[in-house]
DNA sequence: ATCCATCGTCGAAGCGCTTCACTGAGCTGG
DNA sequence: CCAGCTCAGTGAAGCGCTTCGACGATGGAT
C-alpha cells in the first residue's frame, strides 16, 4: 500500500505538501502540485480511509437508515437510496447502508463511533423512536419523510397532503361527485407513516371543501386483497366514479377488475394513482398520476446534508411541490342520466 | 466523545487492557474484565471506527456494488442487498452501498483507499469489465451472479440452467409440446448478463432432449411490450401451449391479455414464471414458479466472504438448486384434438 | 527449593494522515 | 531601505486505537 510519505519522498517535498496539494487548503505553487500529482499518479496513491478519518474526524461517510417495514413499495426506496449514493459521491461522500434490524441502536453506534458524519433517515413515522436519539446527537441529520414533530430536524419530503388534494380537485373538476380511495396496507397505517395519513388529510379536507363523497379503504398488495377492497367498496357507494390509488401494489389489478367487470376507463370511472411515473406508464393503460419524485427527495436530502456539513444550511422543511400529469385513465364524469 | 484512554482511567487499568476485554484477543481476569466492561457502560464508550481501522488495518466494511443497470427488476436487488447488510452485521461488518456510476473506479477506489475489507458485486455481466481488475486485487470479494470464466473468483447464484431446465421438464411432463419463453428486455441479453442465458441454455437442452418445440422471445416490461410479444409468439406457433414467463414486468400483463383473448389458465395454456416468490402469489393467479432465493443469495454471499477473511473459505462457485413450486396456473396440455 | 510455563497486565511504538506553528524568500509601500 | 506582508514549504505533534514485547506473579513439575 502506498503512503502519503512514499508519495512526498518521491515528488521531493515534505508530507504536508502533499497532503496540501490533496485538500487544497493551502496555496501550493503550480510547479511542485504538478509534480506531486505526478507522484502521486505515478505511485498509484489512495489516501488511507481510516487514516484520514482518524487525523481529520471526518469520515466522508453518510449513513443512509432504510428499515423496510413490511408492505412499503421497494422500488421508490431503491430509487431514492441510489439518487443518495450518487449525489453523495459528487459531494465526496460514500454511503453506508443501515437496515432496520438495528433500530434505533443503529443510530447511537454510528454516531458514538465516528463511522458516519451524518445522517439521512427513510420511512420515517409519525412518531419515531429515533427521533430523540437524532436531537441529541450532535451529528447531522434529514429525513425523508416527515414526523408529527418536525422541530428541530430537517426534512425532505413530497407534499403528501397538497398530493392529496390535487387529486380529489382533478376528479373535482371532471365533474365526480363520488370517490373512493384505494390506499396502503392497512400496517401502513396503524404504525401512523407520515406520508400516508397526510394524503388522507389532504384528500379529506379537499373533498369536504368540494362537498364530495369519500370512502377511504386500506388495502393490502395483490390481486385478491384489491378483489375484496374493489367489492366492498362498490357494495357501500355502487355511485363511485373516481378512484385515487394510493397503493402501486393494487394499481393493476384494479385495472384488470374494472375491465372485467365491464367497467371502461375513463368513460365509466376514472382512475388516478399516487405512484412512481414508471407504474403510471408501464400500466395497461396510461394512468393520470402524481407522481413520487424518488430521485429528487434522496437528491435533495443529500444537498441538505452536504450543506449543514458545511456550516451553512439550517433546519427546515423542504416539501416538494406534486406534480399531476393527465393521462388517459381520467376523464369526465358519467352523466347521472345513465 | 468517550476515547479508550478514559476508559482505561475510569476503570483503573491501562488503555491496552481494554482493547484486549474489547477484543477478546488476550485472557484476561473475570474481575478486571467486569470492572472495564462497567466503566464502558457507564461512559457510553463507543471505540472510534476510523481509529480502529488505522491500527488494525481493518474497517471490518464490506462494499456493496450494485450496478443497477436498467431493466434490471429492483425489488430482487433490494431484497439482495437488504440481505447482505443484515447477515454482514451478524459478522459485525457495515455495509457500504456502491452505484454503478462510478464503474470500475469505483473497484479501484475502494480497495485502493482501505475503505473496505471486501467487496460484493451484484448484477454481473458474463464478461464484466470490473473482473480483471478484482482478480488483481488483494481484496477478497465474492459476485453474484456467474462471469464466463470463474477462476480464481467466489460467485453465489441461483442455478439458472437448472432452474431453465426445470421449467420445460415441469411442462414437458404435463404433455405440452410447443412452449415459449418470455424473456427479459432486450438490453438484458445486449450486455450477456449470466442469468438471463443461463436460463435459456437450461431451456434450450431441456427442450432439446424432450423434442418440444421452443421459442424464445425478449420483452421489455409493461402491457404493451407484452401484448406485441404475445401477439409475435402466437402468429408464429398458434400451437404454443406453454409459457415460461423470466421477466417480473410481464407476468400481470400476460395474465390479463391470455385472459382477454378467452385463453384460459391453465386449461388451455399453462404459465411458469422464473420470479420471487412474492411476484408469484400476488399474481392475479396463483402462479406456478420457481422461485429466486434473494434472501439466501445475499446471505450467502456475506458468509463466504467473512469466511475469506478470516482465512477459511476458498473460491468457488455456489449454485444454488432450483426449487419449483406448483400453484395453479399450469395444468395437463389440453389434448390436441381441441 | 528451583526452574520454566502460563497468565494477566502494562508501556510504548506506530498505523497514515491532518494541521498548527514556524521559517525564509520575495514583495510592497512609506 | 527596511518594516511588514503574503506565499510556499517544512517539521512535528497527535488523532484513538492495536499489538508486540516485557514483566511480575503464580503454580506445577522436577
Amino acid at each position: 500500500m502506498v503512503t502519503l510519505a512514499e508519495v512526498a519522498r518521491h515528488a521531493g517535498v515534505s508530507a504536508s505538501t502533499v497532503s496540501y496539494v490533496l485538500s487544497g487548503k493551502r496555496s501550493i505553487s503550480t510547479s511542485t502540485r504538478l509534480r506531486v500529482e505526478q507522484s502521486i499518479h505515478e505511485l498509484g496513491y489512495h489516501p488511507n480511509a481510516g487514516a484520514r478519518a482518524l487525523a481529520s474526524s471526518r469520515s466522508n461517510i453518510i449513513a443512509l437508515m432504510i428499515p423496510l417495514r413490511t408492505d412499503m413499495y421497494v422500488p421508490v426506496m431503491m430509487e431514492i437510496a441510489v439518487a443518495v449514493a450518487t449525489t453523495a459521491r459528487t459531494h465526496g461522500y460514500d454511503v453506508l447502508l443501515l437496515t432496520g434490524e438495528e433500530g434505533p441502536d443503529a443510530v447511537r453506534r454510528v454516531a458514538g463511533s465516528g463511522l458516519a458524519d451524518a445522517m439521512i433517515l427513510m420511512d420515517v413515522e409519525l412518531d419515531d423512536e429515533r427521533l430523540p436519539l437524532l436531537r441529541d446527537t450532535a451529528q447531522p441529520s434529514v429525513l425523508i419523510g416527515l414526523p408529527a414533530d418536525t422541530s428541530g430536524l430537517t426534512c425532505v419530503d413530497l407534499d403528501f397532503r397538497a398530493t392529496g388534494a390535487l387529486c380529489v380537485e382533478h376528479l373535482a373538476t371532471l365533474g365526480h361527485r363520488d370517490i373512493a380511495v384505494i390506499g396502503e396496507a392497512p400496517a401502513v397505517y396503524e404504525r401512523h407513516t407520515g406520508f400516508a395519513e397526510r394524503t388522507l388529510d389532504g384528500i379529506r379536507s379537499r373533498a369536504r371543501e368540494s362537498g364530495i363523497g369519500l370512502l377511504h379503504r386500506p388495502c393490502g398488495g395483490g390481486y385478491d386483497a384489491t378483489a375484496a377492497t374493489l367489492a366492498r367498496i362498490l357494495d357501500e357507494r355502487p355511485g363511485t366514479t373516481g378512484f385515487v390509488v394510493q397503493n402501486e401494489q393494487a394499481v393493476e389489478p384494479l385495472l384488470a377488475l374494472l375491465r372485467q367487470q365491464g367497467r371502461a376507463v375513463p368513460e365509466d370511472v376514472s382512475v388516478i394513482a399516487v405512484c412512481p411515473d414508471q407504474v403510471a406508464v408501464q400500466a395497461s393503460l396510461r394512468l393520470t398520476s402524481v407522481s413520487i419524485p424518488a430521485q429528487d427527495m434522496g437528491r435533495q436530502a443529500v444537498e441538505r446534508l452536504v450543506a449543514k456539513l458545511d456550516g451553512t444550511g439550517t433546519d427546515e422543511v423542504v416539501l416538494i411541490a406534486p406534480e399531476l400529469t393527465v393521462r388517459t385513465s381520467t376523464g369526465p364524469a358519467p352523466s347521472t342520466a345513465v
